[in-house]
RNA sequence: GCCGAUGUAGCUCAGCGGUAGAGCACUUCCUUGGUAAGGAAGAGGUCAUGGGUUCAAUUCCCAUCAUUGGCUCCA
């Protein structure tokens, strides 16, 4: 007999070699159908494998991310023994899970393939399915499975196999498809009731370039119908606010082939938001000590070969921009920090003077690859809102903080009410990749663990993401559709104050050397407002959106008051438009909900004797009349309550 | 940059080996209308660009450019 401890500390004796679905079982019938895979002494195993020794058991279920997991990768298995039945030859890459649903590369050979294959696919895997075909667990020698795959010809499982060690091979079969995995899987394949193939994509065999490209087969699988119709919603609901559709149809900003890919131009609607963000956050920054500067777009090619962002990056910066009589090369600007470095060493500094924060609004551009462009969120030219902290050592921490309070009010204040933050630190076995001293990389490193520890902020610690020059705190939301952005960053630097040659006067009468803090909470304002359009469907937080209502007149003989209403209201720091076409009022109210105007009032007879307004809120309806002096006031209390 | 898809009117999209269509938007006229589309007429396109095949190409083929889904990268 064996201990099998669970969950919630209860200790349940069972015959050695049972399994985690025979436990179940023993729990409850419906559980017992529930049951993916089981976490095993903190190993994820299949329900079905015998445990033979004393050990903690988690039940792994749908609602469990490991379940899912589990579920999917099982499907990517199912994918490929129906891409193997339909198209004989086809060899096979690596299949495993993400986020939501699973991929599978495959070689197809000559066979052309393209989305049109999927409805085929989907049939077949379905038929699949239906067959409840069990994943059967085979451990296997080396020798045995190059053997296999040698006979299979299948050179990428062959190519994976020399890389792992003999003695931790398994190979799993369900139906025809046996393929080498070191799984879990779920118990058998007709747990898979809901399938739909998403997209294809050439993906490069591990990575990289240099190897033949293999195709990228995405999928998404359920436990039933009705979960897979709730995803697919979700993906329309996510098409019907994607920033790249409705920036056009709100008219926000635009491209222009003209112009160039990647460079994005803000239109009226669209600049009008941005400056409120930029004057918001502007104000918020006075508050906490910091200064605007201005630096130019560009910068001496020497500029950078100090900042070591030339070494680094000169490849990826459009080509230089040279002067014909000196032979000088100018980049444009890709960062900031450089010129705020420059600028900190305008005059000497004491350690009385700092920190010293430079903030700028410092618009970049980066020769970023052609397919990586991408709407507001991947673009060649954008807006930082940028700021570098110079401060002393012992000054970090706090810094960090207040950095950190800084972020927060600006999530809250634009309605980003779940976020994570992520710890970025240096990949300790491959130190060759950063630059600056073991010391310094401590200093920093533990400065952002204990800032954030004290802040209270749920952290993830990632090693081996941090920045060349220093370790990193990003900052994740969540948007209203659950979908993850990333958007501020807080960076330490120990190496740019060491490159410019930084320094301040101690009490000690002895020169120092400053930390650097890099911060943009937005991150840049192109992917804030990508992201924010996103999340909030086009409908802004009305302190933000640029027309905040609409003067509808029933008909022409009501313009003159309509338009006495619009002087005053403008008058105010609410700003709107009046609609004097000729057109009928439901035509007009029509046209303003698809514009998402927040608010609109309608004047008529009624109206204009009794010397009010009516209201209409978006999403909403009528709201009944008023004086415009009322709605102002209104207009101005919500404004006020939403905005801090 | 690489692989796949796409590119037709300002927008959203049909269509086709015989030099183009709808809806919306736009212009003009009629209509003066009370809470999500009033009516009529008109104007608008080198069918992304450049080659090729063909008697004939917007349509088929190739290249380029751009958009897009991925890969890779991201100061």
């Amino acid at each position: 007999m064996i201990n099998i401890t669970l969950p919630d500390g209860s200790v349940r004796e069972y015959e050695s070699g049972i399994t985690s679905f025979q436990i179940a079982q023993s729990i409850s019938e419906g559980l017992a159908r529930n049951v993916l895979a089981a976490e095993v002494n903190g190993v994820v195993w299949d329900s079905t494998r015998p445990i033979e020794a004393d050990a903690t058991v988690r039940l792994i279920t749908w609602n469990d991310d490991l379940g899912k997991a589990t579920f999917w990768h099982s499907s990517a298995h199912l994918m490929a023994e129906a891409l193997e039945a339909l198209y004989p030859g086809t060899k096979f890459g690596i299949g495993p899970a993400i986020e939501t649903g699973f991929y599978y590369d495959v070689d197809f050979g000559d066979k052309e393939f393209s989305s049109d294959n999927f409805k085929e696919i989907e049939d077949k895997i379905i038929e699949l399915a239906r067959k409840k075909s069990e994943f059967i667990r085979t451990p296997i020698s080396k020798a045995n499975a190059v053997e296999f795959f040698t006979e299979k010809g299948d050179e990428y499982k062959l190519d994976l196999i020399k890389d792992l060690p003999d003695g931790s091979i398994t190979l799993y079969s369900q139906g025809n498809f046996t393929d080498l995995c070191r799984g879990p899987h779920i118990p058998n394949t007709g747990f898979i009731k809901a399938v739909k193939l998403m997209n294809v994509a050439g993906a490069y065999w591990r990575g990289d370039e240099s190897r033949k490209q293999l195709t990228r087969i995405y999928g998404v699988t359920y436990p039933k119908q009705s979960e897979l119709t709730d995803y697919l919603k979700l993906i329309e609901e996510a098409k019907k606010r994607d920033h790249r559709k409705l920036g056009k149809e709100l008219e926000l900003f635009m491209f222009s082939e003209k112009v160039g890919m990647g460079l994005p131009m803000w239109l009226p609607k669209g600049a009008a938001l941005r400056e409120k963000l930029v004057n918001f956050l502007q104000k918020a920054q006075a508050k906490s000590g910091y200064q605007q500067v201005v630096t130019p777009h560009i910068g001496n090619k020497n500029l950078y070969v100090t900042s070591g962002h030339y070494e680094k990056y000169g490849a990826d910066s459009f080509q230089p921009i040279k002067t014909p009589q000196e032979g000088e090369e100018f980049f444009l600007k890709p960062m900031n920090c450089p010129h705020h470095c420059e600028m900190y060493k305008f005059k000497p500094h004491s350690y009385k003077d700092l920190p010293i924060r430079f903030a700028e609004f410092g618009t970049v551009y980066r020769y970023e690859q052609s397919g990586e462009l991408h709407g507001l969120t991947r673009v060649r030219g954008f807006t930082q809102d940028d700021a570098h902290l110079f401060c002393r050592p012992d000054q970090v921490k706090e810094e960090f903080k207040k950095v950190i309070d800084l972020v927060l009010y600006v999530f809250k204040a634009l309605g980003f009410n779940e976020y994570t933050a992520q710890i970025s630190l240096r990949d300790p076995a491959n130190k060759t990749k950063y630059i600056g001293t073991d010391e310094n990389w401590a200093l920093a490193e533990s400065a952002i663990i204990e800032a954030a520890a004290e802040k209270e902020l749920s952290t993830v610690v990632v090693l081996g993401e941090a920045a060349f020059y220093g370790p990193k705190l990003d900052f994740m939301v969540r948007d209203a559709l659950g979908r993850k952005w990333q958007l501020g960053t807080i960076q330490v630097d120990y190496n740019l104050p060491e490159r410019f040659e930084l320094e301040y006067t101690g009490s000690d009468n002895l020169k120092h050397r400053p930390v650097m803090i890099h911060r943009a909470p937005f991150g840049s304002m192109e992917r804030f407002v990508a992201v924010l359009i996103e999340h909030c469907a086009g409908n802004f937080p009305l302190w933000l959106t640029p027309d905040q209502f609409i003067i509808l007149p029933i008909s022409e003989k009501y313009e003159e008051y309509a338009n006495k209403v619009l002087e005053s209201l403008n008058n105010s720091d609410i700003r709107g438009l009046i609609d004097l076409r000729d057109e009928k009022i439901g035509r007009k109210i029509r046209d303003a909900e698809m514009k998402k105007i927040p608010y609109m009032l309608i004047i008529g007879e009624k109206e204009m004797s009794e010397g009010l307004v009516s209201v209409r809120k978006h999403g909403e309806g009528d709201l009944g009349s008023m004086t415009s002096e009322a709605f102002e006031k209104q207009l101005l209390t919500e404004v006020t309550i939403n905005k801090y």
